[in-house]
DNA sequence: TTTATTTGTGAAAACGTTGCACTTAGGCAA
DNA sequence: TTGCCTAAGTGCAACGTTTTCACAAATAAA
């Protein structure tokens, strides 16, 4: 069938642990013998049988990456992050779909333990006390990225989403709006119906401005929650002067929402978005918007990781990366 | 260290063996011997080794996925089609990025070899004779999606990109426009330099307008590149009267492009897209586009490559998906 | 020269399954 | 009774590596 480092061996008559060491570059082997095991390597056109391999060494420089939808530009571009430094560290990786579902998420963690993935990164939304046990439970490291557990037990790389949402409001505040809504994705999601609407809250409070309930509302995530949950704001006898969106996508609904009714942005409207995608600039007037570093977090959690699976040492397992407000034109 | 069959066989009095048979649902097995087995299963927590299970059965329900770019909204949407069909035959996916580099690509595919993945699917650009002879080499089936092999060796998604530009370009030409410029992605890529220009030459010729190389600018697929190319075309004696674009984002950018220098669309400028992507209902006005259905052609080819994989009868290699023109609001 | 140390190599035991060739116990027909 | 068949199991050899240990040969130190 296909060749084997037995028939290698054979064919250099030496021994498979000689093959294996030439293959695996280990520096006991005489010159001369490693060139002959090459060549013979080279003419058997020999492939190393990774799981032959990965059952013998249990390591299969593969990680799982579980994700809520690779469809969705945010973690397409976090998924590209993670990715890029898997390669530069030499792993491969399993990635699924998950759509945020809890049983998916706990079926596909167990799916990729049983393939001796070497870690896991995962992204989600509502991470549980049964998640949290489940991943105490691994003999893997697991990294969270972008995602939040509160207790903060778990390994993760996000942003402080509280303090984001907090200096974008902040901004509206200082530029003089007393009526700012907070349009935001699914309450049910920690980073949204937590982190944000805590810093959209606390911006207010600060300014003494009073909260108002009609003025946060709640969309999907998607381009047409933006644009409906503008026409809900349009409909408020005192509309807003300025909004903060969650998500860019969703903020590029609210301005096309507020243009199709005739609103100017940003004279009569200012709008701000969350995370800088590349959408924020395929709008005209282009979206200011909360930098979140995607393709970073991504790349900075998988870096992470690979220093768990090496065993090093590793001071702060809670990172927090740097975030800022790019002004582009849909702000004054 | 695990626990392995070995202890669920002694554990339960039976042998190796009838574990394995349990765990695969082999009937051979009498039910108050399975109902044991099981709760042995179940107590000691047993997950079976799929590494190991790979090596003993030469498979490993996995698949390799090739594909330029995961952050491109074109892709992602593929790759979410390509995952979701997987999950639905039990395959877990490998998912590796080549920017469309023929030295990644080769070396990845040889990395999945190795991997002893059951299939691989492959998206690229330009596919070269040395990518057919490794192809052809490699002992488990391999499907193109969206990419084209010029001589159709190799199973193939895709759609009739030819007819599907000429499809574009004849409308714009029924509705009386004679100058038509054609905005292209990297014509080096077989779909964009050869199928799609092709279809844009047959209707022009078919309705005697004189092709005209001044009207075909190269893009790199990017919104920017769509914009910069608006620029190149404003600058002609005679503008263009309509725009036929290689790709949503690159037409994103021509409408502001042209938006930019108060060109009124579709008054002045009728644009039409290709894909219709998400991003072609995201602007004012929205984009009319040819729609590529991307999530299906990689379900499609998914399920093309669970058939070699499973042996089935596949009779037909060559998969055309239709196409239609999506008339939204960037055409009269 | 002798002794210790390094270097290079081989044999064989894991690694945790599946697949195959066999047993064993009943049931049934001749 | 005997022989044959079937269902339900058993036992063990793959599968293709890595890894440990042992050991011989070459080199360095005494």
């Amino acid at each position: 069938m296909n060749v084997t480092i037995y028939d290698v061996a054979r064919e250099a008559n030496v021994s498979m642990a000689t093959v294996s060491r030439v293959v695996n570059g280990n520096p006991n082997v005489k010159p001369s013998t490693r060139k002959k095991v090459l060549e013979v390597i080279e003419r058997l056109g020999y492939r190393p049988n990774a799981v032959a391999r990965g059952l013998a060494s249990k390591k299969t420089t593969t990680v799982g990456v579980i994700i809520p939808d690779i469809s969705s530009i945010f973690f397409a571009e976090m998924a590209r992050g993670i990715e890029d430094i898997a390669t530069m560290y030499k792993y491969n990786i399993i990635l699924s779909n998950s759509d945020q579902n809890k049983e998916k998420e706990l079926h596909l963690l167990n799916t990729m333990l049983a393939k001796q993935v070497d870690g896991i990164l995962f992204m989600g939304g509502d991470v549980t006390e049964e998640h949290v046990e489940q991943f105490k439970k691994s003999d893997v490291p697991i990294v969270l990225a972008a995602t939040i557990e509160k207790n903060n037990i778990i390994p993760s790389v996000n942003i402080d989403y509280e303090q984001a949402a907090y200096d974008a409001v902040h901004m509206l505040i200082e530029k003089g709006h007393k009526r700012i809504a907070y349009v935001t994705g699914p309450l049910n999601d920690p980073i949204n119906g937590l982190k944000k609407l805590a810093g959209y809250r606390r911006a207010l409070e600060e300014a003494s401005i009073a909260y108002d309930d009609a003025l946060v509302v709640e969309g999907d995530y998607t381009y047409d929650s933006g644009i409906e949950a503008y026409d809900k704001l349009a409909e408020l006898a005192e509309r807003p002067t300025a909004i903060f969106v969650g998500t860019d996508e969703m903020a590029l609904g609210v301005i096309h929402g507020a243009q199709d009714r005739g609103v100017r942005i940003p004279d009569e409207l200012e709008v701000v978005g969350f995370d800088n995608t590349r959408l924020a600039t395929m709008v005209r007037p282009k979206l200011t918007t909360v930098v979140q570093p995607m393709y970073d977090i991504g790349a900075v959690a998988m870096r992470l990781l690979t220093k768990y699976m090496n065993k090093e040492h590793v001071d702060n397992h809670i990172v927090v990366l740097p975030h800022r407000i790019e002004y582009r034109d849909s702000t004054k």
